[in-house]
DNA sequence: GTGATTGCAAACTGTTTGCATTTTG
DNA sequence: CAAAATGCAAACAGTTTGCAATCAC
């Protein structure tokens, strides 16, 4: 759990960046660094970007949090931090996680030049009430 | 191929979308926008973002080349439109890929919320290159 | 008390836009 | 010749940085 993960680690427990991790603490909506911003300036009133930035990586230093690049123009983050994938809706952006383990060979070509450690799996296609709306609205 | 995709859409033929064109066809590289300004310049002095960008976006509207969202800095482009996955050594940045087809299955709660029509893998490792340079340099 | 953190503002980077000029079909 | 593309500069959005004031340990 994230909150665990900063208590055991050497971060300094401050307040702006205990609001930060309750609010990424089980979020599963992906939130961009506005987000968490907007989020937790309801609380602190002076929070800064520099602030959310500047924890968003020191939780990363402690794999509190990964960076998720399934957003084109602005990074997205995770405080899910176990391998898993995410679903992404064309129409309107929405990110599901998954939680499926797929063990995925490589072509020997490939594996010949890289040590391969890890995978990432987007998929992408259309949610329901997008899919819903969309076939109401012009047929 | 790239350049056939262009001349059979209606997409105008200019000397500089030519020549991104003839840069970007058959290129694995997956080069930023700012790979291509750079050597699309050396024949087109007065060569702009603009175009580029503008040139991308023709591009993309006639598939004729995918947007990548593997680096969380920049925008890479890739003239293969066909469905393939990516390596990404997490060292240097290297991008390769892989042409293999993977049958991916989601779980039930996923696919009753989702229409998903396709995938795309990241697996990151270490390339050869970097891992001997690691193992020579320091341990 | 000391080194880490905050938060403001300014700087920076990649991308987009407005618009006059030029070009393609 | 009309519609589209170029290219410059300015605008933008997201992220990073410098630094004085503050805070956690």
């Amino acid at each position: 759990m994230l909150e665990d993960k900063v208590r055991i680690s050497s971060l300094r427990l401050t307040p702006q960046r205990m609001a930060i991790v309750k609010f990424l603490q089980g979020n599963t909506s992906h939130p961009s660094a506005e987000d968490i911003f907007c989020a937790v300036k309801k609380r602190f009133p002076t929070m800064s970007f520099a602030t959310v930035y500047n924890t968003l990586e020191a939780l990363k230093s402690v794999d509190g949090v990964r960076e998720l690049k399934i957003d084109s123009s602005r990074r997205r983050y995770d405080p899910n931090t176990l391998d898993h994938h995410h679903v992404l809706c064309r129409s309107c952006g929405a990110i599901v996680d998954i939680r499926t383990k797929y063990q995925l060979d490589i072509p020997p070509e490939v594996s010949e030049q890289f040590d391969v450690v890890g995978n990432h799996v987007e998929f992408f296609g259309i949610c329901r009430p997008c899919k819903a709306r969309e076939a109401g609205s012009s047929g």
